[in-house]
DNA sequence: GTGAAAGCGCTAACAA
DNA sequence: TTGTTAGCGCTTTCAC
C-alpha cells in the first residue's frame, strides 16, 4: 500500500483514472478475471504496481462478507497449552491466507460469552480454546458464533467439531509407570475442579485405582500455576506418597523446585510426573516424565476444520488425541520403606 | 448477534422498521447521541436488545475509517519473550476496546515487509516486534505502516515511537556478577549475529573487558533456542572458561541440560547466567541467574504509544528498560584451579 | 470485453 | 429532534 497525493491510501478510483479504464476493470484484473483485453490488463497491472494499490481488506470484507480472519478465545495467554495452540493456529491459518485475532478472557468465566460473540462479528469463524461457561450458556452461543471449532471442552449436544486430548486415558500409564516402579502411595496434583481436565484426569485415575487394588492414590487440591505446585510442596510430604503426578508440567515443576528447596531429591526420594510435555520438561533437572500433549497439533486441526466449514465442505471427524508417556529422569524406583 | 429470518445477522434496517423509526435515529441511539426522545430511544434499544442487534464492526470500520485492532508482528510465536510481550499487549488493548491481530514472521526476515503491510491493512496500526529485515528496508517501510511503534529495534532514523531492553546495560552486572565471585575466564554464547540485541551485550561485554583487564571473554557461537544451547555444551567445556553468560534464558537451559549429562555440576564446576528470566528461569535446578527484562511492560507501553497516536496524541518518551540482575543459583564461586 | 449502477451496513452532514 | 441522502471502497450483476 502507499498513500495518494491526499494522504490517504490509494483507491481503486485512482487506479482506474490513471489506466483510463472504469473500475470494474480494474476490479476484474486485480482479482484474477480472465475476461479482460490482455492488453488492458497490463495496462492496468502496471498502473496498480506503479502506484502500490492494493484492494482495500475493509472494502473487501464488507461486499463479500467474509474477512480472510479467524478468532481464537484462549482462557490464559500465559500458559504454554494456549500458546502452542495459538501457534499452530496461526501458522495453519497463514498458509491458507487467513489472519488470526486473539481474545484472552483472563480465566474470567464470565466474561467469555460477551468475549467470544465480539470477537467473532469481525471474524468469519471462532475457535473455542478450553472455555470456562457452563453448559448450557456454552449451548445457547454456539449456533450464534458458527463456524465454531472446540478445543479441549466436549458437550453432549455440541453441534460443533471438536478437538480433544484424552486425559482420562493418558494419566492411566503415567500411574502404571509408576506403579511399575514399585510406588504403592500415589498422590495427584488436582487442578480446577471445575475444569473438565480434571474430571478427566480423576476417572483415569479411578479406573487405575480398580486395576490397582494395592496402590493407594491421593488427591491433593493444588491448581494449574508454578506457585500452586510449589506451595503443594508440604501437603505432598505429609502425604507420605513416594510418588507425585502433577496436573500438568508447570505444577509439577513447581513442586520440583519447591522440593529442590527442602533438600527433598527426584527421583530418589520421591518420583514426580507432569503432564503436557511443554518444551521447558525435557530440560528440567531432572527431565520430567510426562505425558506429551500434541498441542501444535490441535490449533492445526482446529484450522483444518474451520477452514472446511468456511469452504462449506464437511470438515474431518472430531479427533481425540491420546497422549503419549515420555519416561524421563523424573521418575524412578520406589525408595525402600 | 442473533441472525434474522433471513438466517443473516440483524441489520440496522430492521431495528429501525420494528421500532418505527429511520435508520439514523438507530444508528444515534446506538452511539449514545443524547439528541434523541428518550422515549424513541427507549423503544429503539427495546428493539434492538429483542432482535438481538448489534452494528457490523465491518460496515462501522469502512465508514469510521478505524477497525478498532492493531496488528503486532513477531518473529517467533514460540518464544517465551514475544509471547509475553504479546500477552501485555493484547490485554492492554482490550482495555481500551481493540483487538489484536498475531503475524509470525516465522524468522524469515525476507517475507517480513509484506507480512507487516498485509496486516497493518486490516488494522489502524502495528507494533513491530524486533524485526530482522535490513535497515534500509525497515526505514522504507515505517511511513507506510503508521502508526507504528518499534519494540528491540532501534533505527539512528526512526519516525516511531521505539521501546527498547538495554542489553548492553544488562550484560555488564552478570559479567561483573561472575568476576566478583573469581571468574576469569568467562565465555559469552553469542545469538544470532544479525540481531540488533546480539551487538549490543557484544558491546557491553567490551566495556566490561576494557575495566577488567584480568579477564578473558571468550565468544562461542551459539544461537538463541534450547537446542543451540544444548549443542554447545562441548564447545564450552573446551573453551576451559569456569563461568558462562549465555545469550538468553532458553540458551542456558539448553547448555545446563546438556552439562548436566555430562556430569558436570552447576556452579559448582561451572556457573551459568541466562538473559530475560522467562517464567521457568526460577524453577531450574539450580534456579537461574539472569537478567530480567520486563517484556510484558513492554507490549503494555507498546499499547500506551499506539494508543495515543490513534487519538492524535503525542505518545510518550522512548523507554530502555534497565534489565535488572537477579542473582539466583546457578552462579557461584570460581572453582580453585 | 467493458462500463454503469446497485448494493454490502453503517455514519454523518445536511435539511426539515 | 428526526429523516433523507451521500458516501466509505469495493464486487458484481446487468446492459451494451
Amino acid at each position: 500500500m502507499a498513500r495518494s497525493a491526499s494522504g490517504r491510501p490509494v483507491t481503486i478510483i485512482e487506479v482506474a483514472k490513471q489506466a483510463g479504464v472504469s473500475i470494474s476493470t480494474v476490479s476484474r484484473v486485480m482479482n484474477g478475471n480472465h475476461h479482460v483485453d490482455p492488453e488492458i490488463a497490463g495496462r492496468v497491472r502496471a498502473v496498480a504496481a506503479e502506484l502500490r494499490y492494493s484492494a482495500s481488506p475493509l472494502a473487501r470484507s464488507l461486499v463479500l462478507g467474509r474477512t480472510q480472519r479467524v478468532a481464537i478465545m484462549v482462557p490464559d495467554l500465559e500458559n504454554p497449552t494456549f500458546q502452542s495452540v495459538l501457534r499452530g493456529l496461526t501458522r495453519a491459518a497463514a498458509k491458507d491466507n487467513y489472519h488470526v485475532l486473539v481474545a484472552d478472557s483472563l480465566e474470567t468465566a464470565g466474561e467469555e460469552t460477551t468475549l467470544a460473540s465480539e470477537a467473532r462479528r469481525c471474524c468469519d469463524a471462532i475457535v473455542l480454546c478450553a472455555p470456562r461457561m457452563p453448559e448450557d450458556q456454552l449451548r445457547a452461543l454456539l449456533p450464534e458464533l458458527a463456524p465454531v471449532v472446540l478445543i479441549n471442552r466436549e458437550s453432549p449436544y455440541v453441534l460443533a467439531p471438536t478437538l480433544t486430548a484424552d486425559y482420562e486415558a493418558g494419566i492411566q500409564p503415567l500411574a502404571r509407570h509408576l506403579h511399575q516402579l514399585g510406588h504403592r502411595r500415589i498422590a495427584y496434583l488436582e487442578g480446577n475442579p471445575d475444569s473438565a481436565s480434571n474430571t478427566q484426569r480423576l476417572s483415569g485415575l479411578a479406573r487405575f485405582g480398580a486395576e490397582h487394588p494395592d496402590a493407594d492414590v491421593i488427591g491433593i487440591p493444588c491448581g494449574v500455576t508454578f506457585e500452586h505446585g510449589h506451595a503443594a510442596a508440604d501437603a505432598v510430604i505429609a502425604s507420605g506418597a513416594t510418588g507425585v503426578l502433577g496436573f500438568n508440567d508447570l505444577v509439577a515443576m513447581g513442586l520440583l523446585s519447591a522440593l529442590n528447596e527442602r533438600g527433598v531429591r527426584v527421583p530418589e526420594q520421591l518420583s514426580l510426573t507432569g503432564f503436557d510435555d511443554i518444551p521447558f520438561a525435557k530440560y528440567m533437572t531432572p527431565p520430567l516424565t510426562t505425558a506429551s500433549v500434541p498441542v501444535v497439533e490441535l490449533g492445526e486441526e482446529a484450522w483444518k476444520r474451520l477452514h472446511a466449514l468456511l469452504s462449506g465442505e464437511k470438515p474431518d471427524h472430531d479427533l481425540s488425541f491420546r497422549p503419549r508417556i515420555e519416561v524421563r529422569g523424573s521418575t524412578g524406583p520406589a525408595p525402600a520403606p
